[in-house]
DNA sequence: GTCTATATGAAGATAGAC
DNA sequence: GTCTATCTTCATATAGAC
């Protein structure tokens, strides 16, 4: 039944999903759903707490072993946006940012769950590349680097795709985006920076 | 009353507003604003219209001629957060964000309207700076590079405000992910690029 | 064009039998 | 715990007078 709400909610937002697309999704009745949950607003703050639960346990599946410096951030890189372009991914934050005035406690969950995680795992290998000389950040802190890279990998893409929201990513797509973010990062703090574009091919 | 429906919807969002709310807003009674729009989706579609036709003449002003290649983008990046990172623009963003499904026209007008006149406009600054020698791609072109560097300024920043929607920025603050943004393309595309940080100070 | 009053439907929530 | 049936409230939208 949670499922059901989940679905609902993740496709109609909080206010346009009603009780009754709830019940009828999860093949319920409508005291069933009251039995369990008090309200609609109880109900959908399980779901978020269930989706950010679910995230956080998704993004931390993320962790590279530490190989080459462009490998671990090509590779982490991939995996957050292939989250969070997902079409769950994509949704769930749709409705965080919607309803975000509301359910603020909600909001704060997401941003603890997903990209709070990905930049403390970001944090860590991008501070180990620091410490082994592989990077050199020039007089910005550890912290404000980390938030340059995951700003460089969620991109436009992002907002492409939230206000384009019938189109879906390629794969090709996808490639480029993480290359060029990376590929900007390495010209930025690489000692000694790739001489060129390398990676995927244009979009 | 288009402005009295603009307040309703910037705030609650399209299915939690409702005509009443928008009526007593505006002082008029609810037949009336049915007698100028024929519904609640018409009167939401022309609010969003006029919202992004001034929102894209806000951004159309920011336009810096071409002093310092530092200066410019610092510049536009400062206009452009302060546009975004403003209530109204967070607001408008959260609610084409979470209608994008139901009103994909207004939010591809949404997307014409902002980031895309902010990238046009950053990119013929780029074009120039390249041409000039003053910035040096590396095989990434100018398309990319000016989303790269859009990318860099909208930042985390929106994300957090989006999630913590109580927070306000500091001047401080927007002065530090600008320069945090700049630097960091600067480190990477100009061709003697500042040695260290230069800029606003930590946040 | 604007109001009062209201039709009509649907939403959230509950009562009470099984 | 689950269903059927229903209560109450409130939303969109309209009718008809001024």
């Amino acid at each position: 039944m949670l499922n059901a709400a989940t679905t609902v909610f993740l496709r109609h937002g909080f206010s346009a999903a009603t009780t009754d697309m709830i019940q009828r999704e999860a093949g319920v009745s409508k005291a069933t759903v009251y039995a369990c949950f008090a309200s609609k607003e109880a109900l959908f703050a399980a779901v978020i707490e269930q989706e950010c639960a679910r995230l956080m346990r998704t993004i931390r599946t993320i962790d590279a072993q530490s190989r080459g410096l462009r490998v671990t951030l090509t590779d982490i890189g991939h995996d957050y946006l292939n989250v969070i372009l997902s079409p769950t991914g994509l949704a769930l934050y749709r409705v965080i940012v919607a309803e975000a005035p509301r359910f603020p406690e909600q909001a704060r969950l997401f941003y603890l769950a997903g990209p709070k995680v990905v930049s403390d795992l970001l944090a860590r290998h991008i501070g180990y590349f620091v410490e082994t000389d592989q990077l050199q950040l020039k007089g910005i802190g550890v912290g404000d680097a980390t938030k340059v890279l995951v700003n460089l990998l969620r991109h436009d893409a992002q907002l492409e795709l939230l206000t384009h929201p019938d189109s879906r990513p390629s794969a090709a797509q996808i490639d480029h985006w993480v290359a060029l973010a990376v590929n900007t990062f390495l010209f930025a703090f690489a000692p000694e920076p790739p001489a060129g574009w390398a990676g995927a091919v244009a979009n």
